[in-house]
DNA sequence: AAGCCGTGGAA
DNA sequence: TTTCCAAGGCT
């Protein structure tokens, strides 16, 4: 790259985000000084692979629970897990917690470099990078698939991702300024979050267009090739609505796997041959009340629902009261499968 | 190191 | 409807 795009398209970015930054909750503006490293860790985790609409309301609802590092560290660990419901990639939230608790017992204040957050849970490459360059205002080469999209097309390389990334991280390192570099990386990811978007970018309003290999080439689209995806298989299972005395029976999954930590309807493992009734917590007269369909990253899911009634104490898990289910913390897929029941038990009595 | 791990919005 | 994909990390 010549040695003047190295200086002409970081200051360009830069203009253009002290005019066109987004206002988001979690961010200072445009260089005024670095916001609350516990803000800007916990947002950082919050948007791992997840959009800012979803983000909004579960990082003004934790913030509110837990203003500061130390208070989430003392958080039960029920009460985090049932707040992250709905918002995927529930070992973001058994992490955020163990650093929560390694931060706090560290004295309270996060590491103010790199490689200080780059050894807590939770924390890799890109989030190590982003907390250093926007809390700490340490120059940080920060690359999510938002700046890997840019940085692809303004140079056009042509290697598929992923094993494209070294190469792309280099560039990116050429075009990084020492100086608001936290403001350079937000800028890079709201271009490719507003203007650079993966399906027809809008290059005119681009302040690096005359920069832009992708743009000369006349057609930025091509970039970032892409190694193909496999195709999602089907898998089918049965979750148990067990009911005694207007309480359904609850269970807690282990940390590992699918929707880890987190509350759930009994359920016996997911595959390929449907299993019936084989996983029943209990021994019981089962009747069918629908099918969830859901959709996973890597298999969609064919959940049929059934219910039935038991003893109180013939099986292990919570009894949580039916009609307070919405504040159970149930991942996405159960809570469809909740409300199955719930609709069930309403044409029951009518 | 390639597979595992959620969800919902956009086109 | 289907497909794509998002401020990735862990093992």
């Amino acid at each position: 790259m010549p040695v003047d795009s190295a200086v002409a398209i970081p200051a360009l970015i830069l203009e253009w985000y002290d005019r066109s930054a987004r206002r988001l909750p979690w961010r200072a503006m445009p260089g005024a000084p670095p916001p609350d490293p516990y803000r800007v860790w916990l947002s950082e985790v919050m948007l791992q692979q997840t959009t800012v609409a979803a983000v909004g309301r579960y990082f003004a609802d934790f913030t509110t629970r837990w203003p500061t590092v130390a208070d989430l560290a003392a958080a039960d660990d029920a009460e985090v897990m049932a707040a992250w419901a709905g918002l995927g990639y529930y070992a973001r939230a058994r992490n955020l917690l163990a650093c929560a608790r390694a931060v706090t017992a560290a004295g309270g204040r996060f590491p103010d470099d790199e490689a200080g957050l780059r050894a807590l849970p939770g924390i890799g490459d890109y989030t190590a990078a982003a907390v250093a360059a926007i809390a700490f205002g340490r120059r940080a080469v920060v690359v999510d698939a938002n700046v890997e999209r840019v940085v692809a097309r303004l140079f056009a390389i042509d290697a598929p991702l992923p094993g494209s990334r070294p190469a792309i991280r280099a560039a990116c390192d050429t075009i990084t300024p020492d100086n608001r570099a936290g403001d350079f990386a937000q800028a890079m990811m709201d271009i490719g979050a507003t203007i650079c978007t993966p399906r027809k970018p809008v290059c005119a309003l681009c302040p690096v267009n005359r920069h832009c290999a992708g743009f000369r080439a006349g057609d930025p689209e091509r970039w970032p090739v892409k190694a193909a995806k496999k195709a999602r298989p089907l898998r089918r299972g049965t979750a148990f609505w067990v009911e005694v005395d207007g309480h359904v029976l609850l269970v807690r999954r282990p940390d590992k796997g699918m929707l880890g930590g987190m509350r759930a309807l009994p359920s016996g493992p997911w595959s390929e041959a449907d299993p019936g009734l084989a996983d029943a917590p209990v021994a019981g007269n089962w009747q069918p009340i629908g099918q969830v369909a859901h959709v996973f990253t890597h298999f969609a899911l064919d959940l049929a629902v059934v219910m039935g009634t038991s003893e109180r104490d013939a099986a292990d898990g919570e009894w949580w009261p039916v009609e307070r289910i919405g504040e159970a913390g149930l991942p996405t897929l159960f809570a469809k499968a909740a409300a199955l029941a719930q609709k069930s038990r309403k044409e029951e009595r009518e």
